[in-house]
This record gives C-alpha cells, sequence and structure tokens, in this order.
DNA sequence: TGAACATATTGACGAATTTCAATATGTCTA
DNA sequence: TAGACATATTGAAATTCGTCAATATGTTCA
C-alpha cells in the first residue's frame, strides 16, 4: 500500500536495520560524507556491508549520492525522509494535532 | 539505539511488514476489534499467522488488548504510536518545523 | 463435567536478510 | 598506460522472518 505515492513498508523496512538507522543519523547530523567515513564510522561493518546498505536507502530515497573524481559522497533526502515521517504519522496516528504541520500530500492522503 | 525510551530500529521493524501496517491502520479506524474480525479481513492470512503478528505488535507496545468473556479484543496504542513516529520525525527530520508539535519526551531527546 | 468456541503456542519449512571475502568497476595521477 | 585508490558487485554462509498445520490453553454454556 502506498501513501502519496510512498510505499510505507518498505520506508519502514529501509529504517528496520540499527546500520542503516546509524547512517541516516550520522548523515542527518554531519551532512555530505564520503562512503569512507562512513565505513571508517563503523568498527562492525566491513565496506560492502556499508555499500550495501547505503544501496538499499539510496533505493527507497532516503539517500542522494554524488561523484566527486575518486569519491562518492552521500546526503540525507531531506525532504523524502521528512515526507515519509509525516505520512507514517498520517496514517497510523491522525487525529494528534498533526494538522498543524502535515506536508501538503500527507494531508491530502487523509481526506 | 534508543530515544526517549524507545527502540527506534524495533519500532521500524514491526512497521516492515504489510501484514501488521494493515492491522494497525485496521485498528485505527475501526477501533477496538476482536482477532477474529481481523482474522476474517484478511483472506491472505491464518488464525496462527495473525496472532503471531499481533504477537509483535504487542511486544512493541503498539496495540493494546484485554479480554472479554471468549473473545480477546485488540486496540491501537495511539499515544504509543504517536510517540514513536515523533521520535523517528525527531531523529532523522529535526529542523522542519518539527517543533510546533513535538511530545514532550521527543523534544527533549533533541536537545 | 464436557462440548464448543476463541485465541495462543509449537514446530517445521521456505524465503528473505545480513554479512563478508573476493573481485570488478571507475577515477585519478605519475 | 600502469598503479593506486574509492566504491560497487558477486557469491556464499549464517541468521532471521513469515507462514501454516497441528495442538494447547482458556472461557462459556448446557
Amino acid at each position: 500500500m502506498t501513501v502519496a505515492g510512498i510505499d510505507c513498508v518498505a520506508f519502514c523496512r529501509a529504517l528496520g536495520d540499527a546500520t542503516r538507522q546509524d547512517i541516516l543519523q550520522m548523515l542527518q547530523k554531519k551532512g555530505e560524507l564520503r562512503v569512507n567515513d562512513i565505513v571508517a564510522a563503523f568498527e562492525r561493518s566491513s565496506q560492502p556491508t556499508i555499500s550495501h546498505h547505503l544501496k538499499i536507502l539510496k533505493h527507497e530515497g532516503l539517500v542522494n549520492s554524488r561523484r566527486e573524481g575518486k569519491e562518492i559522497l552521500y546526503s540525507l533526502n531531506a525532504e523524502n525522509v521528512d515526507e515519509c515521517c509525516g505520512m507514517l504519522w498520517a496514517k497510523f496516528a491522525p487525529g494528534k494535532l498533526l494538522s498543524i504541520r502535515l506536508p501538503k500530500s500527507a494531508r491530502k492522503a487523509r481526506a
């Protein structure tokens, strides 16, 4: 099922892993990062593992990436993350003063 | 990792299944339901499967249950769901006019 | 008490997920 | 162009997850 064109289940699955949540939060806090920066921050995970998680996050539209020379820079796709969180809230916890702040698309989805 | 005493990853894992999202939304829309009502609504799933999903949702505090005679009634734990969604938003998409509406605990967690 | 009903638990199976070593791809620079 | 570097992909092993048939538990009523 999708709300406002976003797949709620896929979004939650993408967030349903500790490493991926840590990556996202790192990007949220620090902005754009090279893959190597992320790998270095995770003693517990190998480079291929991080690469795999980044691929999943990218596929769900939660991060952006761009190449810069040899390196690839990842950043949080803040708009999408925001939209997905709003959609989740609208789907499961409407009527909680939410109308104050809903993004347009989620507001429409509730109607 | 936990924010405001809630395990973000476990919450997302619980929501990372289509059947569980459907159950939650059903409870959100219709209020308290007997297990049989839920089972009846899902041609695709058996009674043990629904029971299993309800157990997971209960374990994460997303639903409440009470016995009434032979039957057991499930309902959405709206406060917790709301709090979890807010926590998610606070963790990954702060700075989006969110301060307007954050629950107390999530607001504290951002500080 | 025993039969009927509602729900939970167990056990097993296939599918999906996470992980890493090995390797491939793409980019820069000497 | 060759070598070094950064990241992605592949393939395989271990684990987790979703599912259901069978069965257990708990409740009501005759």
